[in-house]
DNA sequence: TGATTATATTTGATTATACTCATATTATAG
DNA sequence: CTATAATATGAGTATAATCAAATATAATCA
């Protein structure tokens, strides 16, 4: 584990709120671009820097990828992750995204279930 | 307290290298440039963006700047603290560090009293 | 006071980061 | 097979971070 690597990671605001969100739940691209208000290729470039870190890692389903906090980086790192989430919760800073993601969750099950209904994002 | 601020802060290997001297003692600009070895005003510039953020604190006695770990931030972020601490102690990147930390101490007992001694750095 | 030491700050060059827009890739649906 | 949607990546640009060298400031000592 790099540590430099992983303030590196978690030294953007945009990555924290991400971070943020993928405390919470397992998400795709499109759902964080959506409640955090970020085009596409920033949301997927920033996921690739936590990514590179072993910060998150991601399942691929169908044309969906899907992220979430890893594991293993939980397990090792876990007075770090103890301190975001503690921190994060609270902040506010995040408030908004908490809400964005609260409203996002209650209109829009998953991408995937939402397009299955005959819906399109 | 900015979050983004502390990780902007502690996401530089040069200044988690400082803090992690500061984590065993109180020291002076001109003890921290030896042991690390860097230019008086790099150790300087990262002391000062390390202040900035609440991280540590200093204090004037004569011509030195002593600087030490900030006991706020201690309280106030304890999780990440408590993780700075485990996981720099054992770090290879440090270990160097960690031992020229020693040599140094044995040798220089302080900048204070080395030079009462008639010495000079 | 003048010289010296410790520290801080300015300047300018270099490198790294973050962003947008455009394009490529992959998977699915028709 | 083609069109479309989700995601990733490339190119170019703007901004920020790092560094060394020089200079400024503050404290001490002779």
């Amino acid at each position: 584990m790099n540590i430099v690597g992983v303030f590196k990671a978690l030294c953007d605001e945009n990555r924290l709120r991400i971070f943020n969100l993928l405390s919470k739940d397992t998400l795709c691209v499109c759902d964080i671009e959506a409640i955090l208000n970020m085009t596409q290729s920033n949301v997927s470039r920033h996921l690739n820097k936590l990514k590179s870190e072993g910060i998150i890692t991601y399942e691929k389903k169908a044309q969906w990828a899907y992220y979430k906090i890893d594991d293993n980086f939980i397990k090792e790192n876990k007075l770090l992750y103890d301190y975001l989430i503690s921190t994060l919760r609270n902040h506010p800073k995040f408030v908004e995204d908490n809400e964005n993601y609260k409203k996002h969750k209650e209109s829009n099950i998953s991408c995937e279930q939402f397009i299955k209904k005959g819906n399109q994002h």
